[in-house]
DNA sequence: TGAAAAACGTAGAACGATACACGTAGAACA
DNA sequence: TGTTCTACGTGTATCGTTCTACGTTTTTCA
């Protein structure tokens, strides 16, 4: 509580010393602030030149016992998935010209975390919520929604009345990859699906997977394993599928990450990629195009996903109420990790 | 503005409610709420009941108004490199057992951007700031610590007096490097730094990687070359060291990001890692492990930092007011792309 | 037993911004 | 000239907490 400075209020400059030093009401300095109906553009200027001579911010605690606090609140599944940053510029992006200012939470990938990220961010009195691969069930949703706008990205939802999503096509692209490999030659396709709290995603994509073996004819060779976003864990589940006894020519990796280490395990077993195994992840992330990694993707837009977000909760805050469901559909980007023709 | 839910208030319980139903004052919820001295225990026992009972949770905007939020802000420069992810495991881990909630803001590494994040989180009133990697000037952050106890994560000023410091021992870290790489035979080391706004742990490992190569009587080949943290650039940098007159035949990174990029451009330019050229990043973060990359690094221990960084700001949100510089000390981690003796 | 001290509870005034209800001046119209 | 309407300003109750100052009860100790 102690603090550096002087008194307790820090030498903040409140909107009455503004409205003081411009000759006008509090009320007057409220209305400028929010562009709200009724100030002449006299008033306006003059106001503003107060404000700014004086260095006045408005205080966000206060603004939010009565309106917004301008201010949208982000939650991650984690930190070290470099995808999430491409959904960051979208949203950085989307707020260039707004008021509003963009906060960030961690879920860790569990409901649990989740919950309590989102609580702290509506006891914040957050104008909006952007979720990312959210782990909860529809009544939590539904529940969050009904507090705050909401919009989820990765959570597949389409009967979704209450919140808006933002996705990438994640069956269609299961779908390319299955059809990408079987047209590179291989047959006996892994999926290195995630472990944990079931989502919607996963459920996609592994349909997607399973519609394009069986598209292909491959039915018999479906062979999902799953882990945890876990270093060990991965290790573990990869080593079970490559010394197994009937070893996959290929894996579908839930992400980049785990790709990238499915391709150190195999290199390590003495397995040739793409030779021996072929390796595919999920977001085209940039490690993907490192000549050692060189790893063929799904590229999922996240610089679109994270702008589209932004705009569906601004205009939720603004007062839309119409759900709306935004899909991109996703681009394979084939590498060296995939490309047995030519190796 | 417009809300799913029913009135502007949102159902939400309010401490005049608890108050009510446990059949005692509103003051004496606040104590319960913030562990104040004078309150039973049959009090507080009731209490907490009635809070539970109601599902009740106080509003942060309305505790910011007189009191503290709980809310701690974290800036980081980018969402980019892992690295940050373990200071945030130890920030999280030193919060696990208190009231206060972390929120996160980007600064993209430029002085203008950071200040508008930390602003932003004054206006919404956090209790204390952690800053990782600022680029700011002694000044500005004098004036942010007049306003809010601050910690800083990677900025060297053991002269700070408003402010506490949690480092690593950047000028070490280059030290080692430089040593390590002299032992295992490398002679024409470089070292590709930062390019952007100057920094104390800028000029702290260059000065590091000079000392160590003068120490090593190598003053002759001291080599820096700058590059922004923005892959076309790396690569251009690297092509100009690797393709230059006298090509170094090691290259210290800022950062294991850059190292691995580092490592892609020599591999498509047919040289041979550690052989031809030997790598090395910073942070020892995960990638470092994969046997494709398999990169020598600077372990600076981010969860410790990060725990640190949390307890030091919440010991100056309680009153503290002595400053403290918090350093730890590196450690190399090798791995094979340095091993040219055995390669 | 009585005085002093400690322990506990309460009322009510802040905190800074918002937004409603109201007041006023001037324009438009007959 | 009077009436109605519009445009714009203003005063002030209000949001949900904290916290000071004070009052009451209980405990301690000689």
């Amino acid at each position: 509580m102690a603090q550096a400075g002087e008194g307790r209020r820090n030498g903040r400059v409140t909107i009455r010393e503004v409205a003081e030093d411009a000759g006008v009401s509090v009320a007057a300095v409220s209305k400028v602030l929010r562009d709200a109906y009724g100030v002449s553009d006299a008033l306006r200027a003059k106001v503003r030149a107060s404000m700014d001579k004086l260095g006045y911010r408005p205080l966000a605690s206060a603004r939010g016992m009565r309106g917004q606090t301008y201010t949208l609140g982000l939650v991650l599944p984690d930190l070290r998935n470099p995808f999430f940053a491409d959904i960051m510029t979208g949203v950085n992006n989307a707020l260039e010209r707004t008021q509003y200012q963009v906060m960030m939470g961690i879920s860790s990938s569990t409901a649990k975390l989740e919950t309590g990220v989102v609580d702290s961010m509506i006891d914040r009195q957050m104008d909006g919520i952007i979720l990312i691969g959210s782990t909860e069930t529809r009544e939590s949703l539904n529940t969050i929604a009904a507090k705050k706008p909401l919009v989820t990205i990765g959570h597949h939802d389409p009967s979704a009345e209450a919140f808006d999503t933002v996705n990438n096509n994640d069956q269609q692209g299961a779908l390319l990859v299955v059809r990408h490999l079987v047209a590179a030659g291989y047959r006996d396709i892994a999926m290195l699906s995630l472990q944990g709290e079931p989502s919607s995603i996963l459920s996609e994509r592994e349909m997607g997977y399973r519609r394009g073996m069986i598209e292909a004819g491959l039915g018999g060779a479906i062979n999902i394993a799953h882990s945890p976003q876990i270093m060990r864990d991965v290790q573990f589940a990869t080593r079970r599928l490559l010394q197994g006894p009937k070893r996959p020519d290929a894996i579908f990796c839930w992400t980049d990450f785990i790709a990238l280490e499915v391709i150190s395990v195999a290199t390590e077993l003495g397995l040739r990629v793409p030779q021996d195994v072929g390796i595919v992840g999920y977001d085209n992330t940039m490690y993907c195009d490192f000549a050692q990694n060189s790893l063929t993707s799904i590229d999922q837009s996240g610089e679109l996903l994270g702008l589209q977000a932004t705009r569906l909760v601004i205009e939720r805050i603004n007062g839309r109420t119409e759900v709306e469901h935004f899909v991109v559909p996703p681009r394979l980007v084939a590498r060296r990790s995939t490309s047995r023709k030519e190796g």
